[in-house]
DNA sequence: GCACAAATTCAAAGCGCTTTGAAATATTAA
DNA sequence: TTAATATTTCAAAGCGCTTTGAATTTGTGC
């Protein structure tokens, strides 16, 4: 069924059928109507390719997977994902996931600003000095950052205060008492990571304590790295008498790590973790309920969509850069209901 | 940049630019060289919407995503997707994901059949009578089930043996003196659910033992209903003193559980769990070790991939359909360490 | 009834690629 | 050398849509 068909049927011409589908004015009510029921009735779908061809949108959003590396942002990326996806809903609008081994990265983000796959791109995870921003902002591709990096020229944004809200975590703890505290985060050369890692230490510093290297620790997002750090970090002395983690995952393992050692999460040794929001893991489920920073990353998912969206119904009307910074909030559950050690 | 530019730079017909580029031998080699160089020089990249309206193939594989009930797949989704990620990297191709409300998903499939977005389809979690698989059998869209259901025309799929396996670690259970086995599963109404049942159901029957109702739950994939399932069923009397457990997300509740209840895993309570090979939540890392039926997600992901794309480009010559099931193993470890209760 | 404007509709060009069928060139056999 | 064949190149049509600029139809005021 293509528009030539339906046009021929209805006896009108292809520019008519197309403007009446498309919600164009110059045509009349009642001509609308009869191309509109036709369509429906012979299930006419108009062609993407062509049309895209035509207006030069594919109407897809890209996300580049790395193909090697993804164990890294696994946990976390399904849900993401789902918040993406909500808002492409509502915008009709797919997502174009593009697989590429981690050597090739940037070449298929040049590609992408050149080969209009697809209408604007998200970034997820970005490093400290990310050069995949570095490449696009050269570009006229419409993308947006989830997270933020270190780059001269402004770009689009959705991120979540890390900084401040690991300060607050880290105020909290110190305010209860505690003088050693171990974390547990990702890999320092990851902006998010990184900004939580300044929070940590500059609310330290800013309470007289001295940051000690060896009571931070970074790992990939495994329960089994959560557990090798909380059980490095038990060997500490003097042992530390709280925990902030950067991720439920790894807070499973910390968990873990802990009863081993004989030591009540909650009671022994106190936790704040960040919570993403995974539906499956809740941490007011666990035992103890964990204290938390709290942000949704589906709901970032959905926002930083929404951001993108807009720029590329924008245009070229070279639109102001957008940055957002969502909520987070700590939520003071049972894991640090004790205080000093 | 476009063909029509590039041959004119060569001084060529786009014709013969197009042949050289894409490997065809009518054109001499000494041509293809030029060509190629100054296709790499100008950084020229086909538009791939053009591209798909003149060939009517798009490159990509589609998985439509519910938006609504997505919170059920998804903790294995991310892990899924890598696999097919991985494959479709090797044949350079992407995935288009269809963002669809629940209530459209049905449509979603028709038309999907019709306006030739995407090469192929990947199902996902179908029911024990999947009305999408009844809807794609009869449409010329080659389409993989990941999973089984019943359907009374050939299909392809590639599926592990869930009835089977889950006979197994009956069986093994029932061999170490378990005489009441609780069992948490995922919803009955999803085939891989539904077999699994009937594994855990027809042996217990074999052996003689009463199958009750009672003892088995099912839910969604969440750490909390593992929790609401354990702690139901150790409420049963007699007290089971072995569960069977669908997934390592349920198996992090259970065991959450009957920690709470004063019980050790492993010890007063054997657990076997079905494994999907979740990186992050390694079933040997668990304290104890817990026993297995084990097969990886991510390599059904690239194994259905790999089906999917076979049938692709054996286009209309309407190839036999495939059917593949991937192994399953019975990785014994501490969780069953102890016979009887 | 007519001239003029407004409302509808149309034919045709164009988006950037592939592919068919024909033309030009190079190679070989006699 | 020439005819016959093999090799290389080309012009043009077509994929299914949008959109421009023109043509047709309808409606208005006098």
């Amino acid at each position: 069924m293509s528009l030539k068909e339906l046009s021929q049927r209805l006896g009108l011409s292809q520019t008519t059928v197309s403007r009446a589908l498309n919600g164009y004015p110059e045509v009349s009510e009642r001509t609308r109507q009869r191309v509109m029921q036709l369509a429906r009735e012979m299930n006419y779908r108009p062609n993407p390719s062509a049309k895209s061809l035509a207006t030069g949108r594919t109407e897809h959003i890209g996300i580049v997977l790395p193909i090697e590396k993804n164990l890294f942002v696994e946990p976390l990326f399904g849900e993401y994902l789902a918040g993406v996806a909500q808002f492409l809903a509502e915008a009709d609008m797919d997502i174009t996931i593009i697989p590429t081994p981690f050597s090739q990265e940037l070449e298929a983000y040049e590609q992408l600003a050149m080969s209009g796959r697809v209408d604007g791109l998200l970034i997820s995870s970005p490093a400290v000095n990310d050069a995949r921003v570095a490449s696009l902002v050269g570009s006229n591709l419409p993308f947006v950052v989830h997270g933020r990096t270190h780059c001269d020229q402004a770009y689009s944004y959705c991120d979540i205060d890390n900084q401040g809200s690991f300060a607050r975590a880290t105020r909290l703890l110190i305010e209860l008492g505690h003088q050693h505290i171990g974390f547990i985060n990702g890999d320092h050369s990851l902006n998010y990571a990184n900004d939580r890692y300044l929070g940590y230490k500059s609310t330290l510093e800013q309470y007289g304590i001295t940051y000690d290297p060896s009571l931070c620790i970074q790992g990939e997002i495994t329960e089994e790295s959560g557990f090798n750090a909380a059980a490095q970090l038990l060997m500490h002395r003097p042992r530390p008498s709280a925990l902030l983690i950067s991720n439920m995952i790894f807070a499973l393992g910390a968990m873990r790590a802990l009863r081993q050692h004989g030591l009540e999460p909650g009671y022994n040794v106190a936790i704040i973790v960040h919570d993403d929001h995974l539906p499956y893991l809740q941490a007011d489920k666990f035992d103890p309920p964990l204290t938390t920073t709290s942000s949704s990353i589906r709901k970032a998912g959905y926002e930083i969509t929404k951001m993108l969206h807009h720029e590329i119904e924008l245009g070229g009307n070279a639109p102001a850069k957008q940055q957002q910074l969502l909520e987070v909030d700590l939520i003071i559950r049972g894991s640090t209901r004790i205080r000093r050690n």
